[in-house]
DNA sequence: GAGAATAGCTCACTGAGTGAGATAAATTGT
DNA sequence: ACAATTTATCTCACTCAGTGAGCTATTCTC
């Protein structure tokens, strides 16, 4: 069955295991958000990027169109038509971009905020309980790994 | 800067940290499976689906269209029409089940596994080496905490 | 074996995402 | 200073992925 791919080479075997398991996670993961996206009457897409722009505002970074329509992986088309649903619905603002005239900085509502607190805040109370019984070293091991395959996948 | 979501307490947020850090893996994952898509003709939604595929090849489960529809977070329907686009690409076979007569058996050809191969490999071996860097210790402790967020998600 | 449930399909439709091309602001060259 | 170029975003027309309604065939239940 598929030789080749999987050679029996038990520490590599061990080490797939592993990957597989992350991969798992991370579908699970995009389940989740299409299942939230079909409650909160949005699309995955609109939840995808409503994180990104989260993910901004707690960086401190500026979120523009363009740098969104890169972060989804998408045309600056497609983004556009995401921000007038984003806008229509109320979850984010687009204020003007003082440093560039073209630009628009994006920006969450509470009330969306409040959405997505509401429908993934078991989870991440979960989430949470099971990291924080991690010990501190445990924890800067896996935080590490993480890092590194966040780079990996770049 | 939403007060009360992210209150001052360092051990939780410390495991925000890395639960975020867990997400952006994730995050990554999918852009790279909707590059691959690209890259290959697919949609990624194709892609997702012969990934599940293989996991259950992996796992000795028999892939049927509904279960591939549960797996995919899809109605039967917009399923179907992966697998006719699958198929028609030469990427997946239609077996009959011989379990029920009203299902069909889905297995992925030897094509889309070299296709696959070819564009994850060079990840896969980073991924690899990476998790081989680890010790066994550590591997335990990160696939334990993988298969407890598996499960909360779900 | 009749009735109910289940697995998968076709059809008609909606709308998300793309390609081509337009607009307007910023940057560069002279 | 101002024309030329580049950059950021948007509009328009179109394609096709995914949904809802409803059909057929097979299996399960009594």
């Amino acid at each position: 069955m598929r030789e080749g791919v999987m050679p029996a080479d038990p520490e590599r075997a061990a080490a797939l295991e592993l990957i597989h398991r992350l991969r798992e996670v991370a579908l699970r993961l995009e389940l989740a958000i299409g299942e939230f996206a079909r409650t909160a009457g949005l699309h995955a897409t609109d939840v995808r990027a409503l994180i990104r722009l989260l993910d901004a505002e707690r960086a401190g970074l500026e979120a523009t169109p363009g740098w969104l329509a890169g972060q989804l992986g998408m045309t600056s088309q497609a983004t556009t038509a995401v921000i007038h649903r984003l806008e229509a619905a109320g979850h984010i603002e687009r204020l003007r971009s003082r440093s560039d005239g073209r630009s628009s900085r994006l920006q969450v509502s509470d009330s969306a905020v409040a959405l997505g607190w509401q429908f993934f805040g078991p989870l991440l109370e979960r989430l949470i309980t099971t990291t924080e019984a991690l010990t501190h070293d445990q924890q800067t091991v896996l935080s590490d790994y993480l890092t590194t395959v966040a780079e990996a996948i770049d």
